[in-house]
DNA sequence: ATAAAGTCTCCAGTTACTGGAATGTAAAGA
DNA sequence: TCTTTACATTCCAGTAACTGGAGACTTTAT
């Protein structure tokens, strides 16, 4: 089949699809007369999976380890396990982050009047 | 003072700091024998604000407006509280977002042996 | 006087795409 | 068959917010 779908049944972009043949990522026969992407049933397999790890934020280094041992028929499950660990590991980072920065925002907005007098405790926070 | 400096004061990189200059965000006058980069306390002032906020996850162009707004006397607190608020409410929907990922890949952790063996229901998701 | 440290500008690279231009190919309608 | 339209190709540039490095100049310390 040709990108558009490819890229349709796969859920991404067409730019997306070509990108990841560029980058080597999954890369589809070639129609020697037109030179257009000839994707098979398994491409497309490969681009949901690689779809599916980009949504749970694994980056695109992290999704060539991922599809190498999904396509090693031999690999251990433990490597794969220490994969996602790490990821949650990072992600629980994320959260305390942003859970923190939120508390911190919501205080400033709480002692905020937000009319229009030009007093503001946020501004005088961001200026400590 | 020089841009090492500064950095040290507000606790950037020098090379974010020129950054800053180059975007024109925080301009410092020259020497003009050297040609060095010369900071004075408001500017350092500035660059710490710019820095917290930028720690409070506002970009760059967020931080213009900020900036502009903390230099303007005559601002009304509204306007800051609404940028404010529109950052919480960004946050939390990033919060949101890693919530799920991390209870989804939680999940697929718990049902992985993590042994030896190929079969691994993580990569089993990904695949489906 | 020389060496080391600090600074300058400019260019490239990062991440994961996205948009657009110029061009070529395929499919559908008149 | 011709033409329009849709889809495809490559290549270049841009995004956000820096970071790293090269090569050259200035200042400071020895």
């Amino acid at each position: 089949m040709n990108i558009s779908q490819a890229a349709k049944l796969s859920g991404l972009s067409v730019k997306t699809v070509r990108y990841y043949a560029d980058i080597k990522m999954v890369e589809p026969a070639r129609n020697i007369q037109s030179g257009y992407r000839s994707y098979s049933n398994d491409d497309v397999a490969k681009l949901n999976f690689i779809g599916k790890a980009r949504r749970f934020n694994f980056s695109i280094e992290e999704c060539r380890e991922l599809l190498s041992l999904y396509q090693d028929k031999n690999r251990s499950s433990k490597e794969v396990k220490k994969l996602t660990l790490a990821k949650i590991a990072s992600i629980d980072e994320k959260l305390k982050e942003f859970h923190s920065l939120r508390d911190e925002l919501n205080h400033l907005v709480n002692c905020c009047n937000g009319d229009d007098r030009p007093s503001c405790p946020i501004l005088d926070e961001l200026s400590k």
